[in-house]
DNA sequence: AATGAATGAGGTTTCATTCAT
DNA sequence: GATGAATGAAACCTCATTCAT
């Protein structure tokens, strides 16, 4: 999150971030920093100065899905139709996370877990956004009452689970989404 | 699966198991061969002997949930009311891998990477008769029919997910199972 | 050596050495008896029971060698020329070593080595034998007499061990037989 | 081969050296890193660092070998008379093996088996220089012409193992060698 | 006498992290 | 700040041998 100060700091944390994305890219997102650090061609040390540990590291890989995703909850919030903002809403966050597994991750955690203040504040904002698109819906009756925000959350990221069992997901996504939403609608079952 | 000949084989089989089951029980799903066989009081060979690896182990485990489920399922089947038989199925499938992760794990996992060919005709017992019942369920028009068999499965594994994110369970699983449910109904919106 | 008195455990010492030899044979030399017992089809401890130990298995698989070995000692000393005679015996050491790898293991080494008192004795007869050969070879002036008849056997194991060195023997045998038979007799250099 | 560039590093790949070499003398060609790592007091991973595995470990060790080798051979192409050039040669190669188990083992390969290529460039700068000293033997009619390079290497790794059986050699590395030199010059039988 | 499961020391290897340079 | 070697705990696994049945 903190810019490094010499020129040299930033072009090395940068090659990690590259290496990193490329390592997960291809489907490994164990992040070790030995590997990352002979991919990038740089000291195993460098790495671990600029990332402490695999969150702090995946924390700053998921930066960018935080920021879609705040668009995409800007996006919906402008929306009339509430029904529309939460299905923009919902629909970027499963998109994002089936995009970036290391975003997939850590929007998974709670809180707690964040290494990097700054990945709670980019969470808090995102939660703010979500809030007011999530509330005028529910407000509009188009939104179950008795799931919380981060009920939602989990929803989807357990839909995204859902996703990466099995083979590749082909129109699934549109699928299981719409099943989603569907049973988010009020006027379904009681809980229990 | 096979039950050893000898009786201490047998024991410490089950000596294996119990252990195993109790470090579930208590969060630790990694299952290492030499910390079992240290808790259990046995050598480490005996217990590789018994279960060559992780997933061999994990599948041993997963024994009593698939069992379990065959019950339910065969319960569903049983029932009238067809959608009542889906909501039987698929709330066995979620407690059932509430009540262990073990079960939850290889569920969550194509045959393909199973270590014992009992767990695949477990597998496909199961299959069966949850083919049966979602496929009454269909044909009655109670069920979305855009969704395979394991997409079904797929998703109940997605819930059991978002379930695990956050904290301890109170009475989301109910909640979080009848919005699924809800979005199994036909007549919802279009997937895609 | 000694043989059991029950039919079965004869049975089962036959199936140890004849799936002994299809190792060997096979260019396996480790000779591990976990592995045996479970080729032959029989229990380890059985093995165990026939052979304490990989010297006494690879002993008793020697046997033949030295039999065939006594036969050529034997032969070589009813000739009448004693540079044929020293030529048949070695080259019959060389050959024998050749066809099997526990023989050539057995015969490089020494008495005190042996697991099996009935080895002792059967090196001692072909001792007596060999030292028939040599001693008229050396009294005839056809053998160098720098030369013990343990110096002899060693030389030719080297030949064994030089044949092993690289590919497949093709004429090698040959070629290097006749390096050693040349070099052992007398009027060559002197030695140092 | 390459050398480590730091001072510690340097220090270690040293320490493990030196500790095999201890090990070699001793009796123990089994060169097993944990144990080399206890003994040289440092960590088990340094060793794996420095010498992936046994082979590795063991070209390192054979490297003095093979640099006495190549001034036995530089001496023994300056020398006027084939023949001696070939006993220095030989004579180095036996001495060199005797007084270095570590090198024997190596020099009894193939290049294939190499695990670092500078071993293999040594080889084929001793085998250049080699060819020779034993050419101009071939060519003054003073060694056998049946025999080929390799063969010459074999024969002498093959008095090495000789030399190997039975108790600590006393004057037979001298003996065995004259009957080498013995067999390899021309004139003898014909082989087959 | 036969069986084969159990044993557990010890080998090999990986890895996250520290620290000398 | 950067480097990458060193560390050593710990995971993983094999194997020779013992011993319960």
């Amino acid at each position: 999150m903190t810019t490094p100060r010499r020129a040299d700091a930033a072009r090395n944390r940068d090659r990690v971030l590259t290496t990193a994305r490329a390592a997960v890219a291809g489907g490994d997102l164990s992040l070790q920093h030995n590997d990352l650090a002979r991919r990038a061609g740089i000291g195993v040390g460098t790495v671990y100065r600029h990332f402490p540990n695999r969150r702090a590291l995946l924390e700053a890989l998921a930066d960018d899905g935080f920021a879609a995703l705040l668009d995409a909850a800007r996006a919906a919030s402008r929306h009339d139709d509430p029904a529309a903002g939460v299905e923009i809403l919902l629909r970027a966050l499963l998109t994002r996370q089936l995009a970036d597994p290391a975003f997939a991750e850590v929007i998974a955690t709670e809180p707690e877990q964040d290494a990097d203040a700054a990945t709670t504040a980019r969470r808090a904002e995102l939660g703010e956004l979500a809030h007011a698109v999530l509330g005028s819906a529910r407000r509009a009756g188009v939104l179950r009452t008795d799931l919380t925000d981060d009920d939602l959350r989990h929803l989807v990221c357990g839909t995204v689970f859902a996703l990466r069992i099995g083979d590749a997901p082909d129109d699934r996504a549109g699928r299981y989404l719409r099943v989603l939403l569907d049973g988010l609608r009020p006027g379904g079952g009681q809980s229990g």
